[in-house]
RNA sequence: GCGGUUGUGGUGAAGCGGUUAACACUCCGGAUUGUGGCUCCGGCACGCAUGGGUUCGAUCCCCAUCAAUCGCCCCA
């Protein structure tokens, strides 16, 4: 009996690798260009990081998280997503000494157990980035503008920018109370799910799928009449910047992040592509974490994508690159092995690409490979060349041969390029 | 976590209660001894996801499990 790999996990395969390495190389240039530097953080964590960072009470701390305890009995889990930690290396390695900004991404998988489906992994890939220490609009602008880029530049189309605020700690009890009150006496009109969100999030309420449509839900509070000033000029102000640079979005008062740690700007960035898991990328302001994590108040903003779902929504679009490295000469073999392994050597030692098949098969089933294989040139070795010390070498788009010294085969090889 | 659909070789797939599990592609071997891409010939499922059950008999019926997939939920 086989064993498979866990479900809701995927091996990433050699005909794949191309688009992964293709991606992670533009997200490494888009974050040189922005001024981001990569950090790589474990890949688990203690369990309180994240039930500090991300909030009991959210589902993804709730039920979503791999924990266990390890040996020297610590509860220990798999990260779920890397912000928290990012925060927590940020504060650990006193990062915010060397500058009032830090600008950071990652690339890495994360772990959530949830129901598998197409776009959503048990180990999926987070891209993410994190500009630490500024509370200007800019700031936010400037992050939403990169993950844009991003996207725009991998070739995706079908974007929409989804944009709200949730307020602060001194403004978002002023709206939930008004939810609270608001939905108080139209509980029996909610389904099961929103009854709950009453009692822990009721700003989840308005981003419910049976209840959203109803109509008193037009009459419900918007939390654009709720905000302090500072948010409400705040979120102005990032309007206004996306706009300046020709960024279109759209404002959605439903927009609510799953996690605890937002405030003020919260956005995301849905292709319509990706069915039921449309979202390929989110984000938001986080100004309360980091003091949520011991350190002292610092205003910070990242986001996150998801690498599957970007590369499905590539795919679809037939956007990836295709590109195939051509390899630079096939040795066949005729009872000549270590002459033939000589010569292999000594032109891979040489820089070049150069493959072989070790099976001893017939000559024409090497020729066959030879062929197959992409090769330009079959290198053809017998009894004859290791006599006279040569290679025979064929040309295989134009069927051309000339034997040639072994010391002249690279050169020969290479000349033809 | 909830509901629906699906599960036959390396791949795409036919079969749907009863002899050797169709077909195509891939792959492997061969068409005289050291030469490819075309053509021709031949080969490749100890078996129909796994485990039970019904039946004289099951790949085809039933149940469970596992997995994939779609939707819900959540989110990236």
């Amino acid at each position: 009996m086989l064993i498979n790999a866990p479900r809701g996990t995927k091996d990433i395969l050699p005909d794949q690798i191309k688009n992964w390495i293709a991606v992670e190389n533009k997200m490494r240039e888009i974050c040189a260009r922005y001024g981001y530097d990569e950090i790589r953080t474990p890949i688990f964590e203690h369990t309180e990081l994240f039930q500090r960072g991300i909030g009991e009470g959210t589902d993804v701390v709730d039920k979503e998280m791999y924990t266990f305890v390890d040996r020297g009995n610590r509860s220990i889990t798999l990260r779920p997503e890397n912000t928290a930690s990012v925060i927590r290396a940020y504060l650990q390695n006193k990062l915010y000494a060397a500058s009032t900004l830090v600008k950071l991404f990652y690339i890495g998988s994360m772990f959530r157990y949830d129901r598998p489906q197409a776009g959503r992994l048990r180990e999926f890939h987070q891209f993410g980035v994190e500009a630490i220490g500024e509370g200007n609009p800019e700031v936010d602008a400037e992050v939403i503008l990169l993950a844009l880029d991003l996207l725009r530049e991998l070739g995706l189309e079908g974007l929409t920018l989804k944009l709200n605020t949730v307020g602060c700690p001194k403004c978002r009890p002023v709206y939930r109370q008004k939810l609270t009150h608001f939905f108080s006496d139209k509980l029996d009109e909610l389904c099961g799910d929103c009854r709950t969100r009453y009692e822990k999030n009721p700003m989840r309420i308005l981003d419910c799928k049976i209840d959203g449509g109803k109509e008193f839900m037009e009459e419900a509070p918007k939390i654009k009449d709720c905000l302090c000033d500072e948010c409400r000029e705040h979120f102005r102000q990032v309007q206004e910047l996306l706009t300046a640079v020709g960024v279109e979005y759209e404002i959605d008062a439903r927009l609510v992040r799953g996690l605890d740690y937002y405030t003020k700007t919260a956005f995301e960035i849905r292709c319509d592509e990706l069915g039921a898991q449309a979202a390929v990328a989110g984000g938001g302001r986080y100004d309360g974490l980091i003091e949520e994590l011991g350190g002292i108040s610092t205003p910070a903003i990242g986001f996150a994508l998801g690498i599957e779902r970007l590369l499905i929504a590539l795919e679809k679009k037939d956007r990836l690159p295709k590109g195939e490295d051509a390899i630079d000469g096939f040795v066949v073999s005729m009872g000549a092995a270590a002459y033939a392994f000589e010569l292999m050597s000594a032109l891979r030692r040489a820089g070049l690409r150069i493959a072989t098949d070790f099976a001893k098969r017939s000559m024409k089933a090497q020729m066959k490979l030879a062929a197959r294989s992409g090769a330009r040139f079959a290198l053809i070795v017998g009894e004859d060349e290791v006599r006279d010390r040569t290679v025979t070498i064929k040309n295989l788009s134009t069927s051309e041969q000339s034997t040639v010294a072994f010391d002249d085969v690279k050169e020969a090889v290479v000349q033809c390029r």
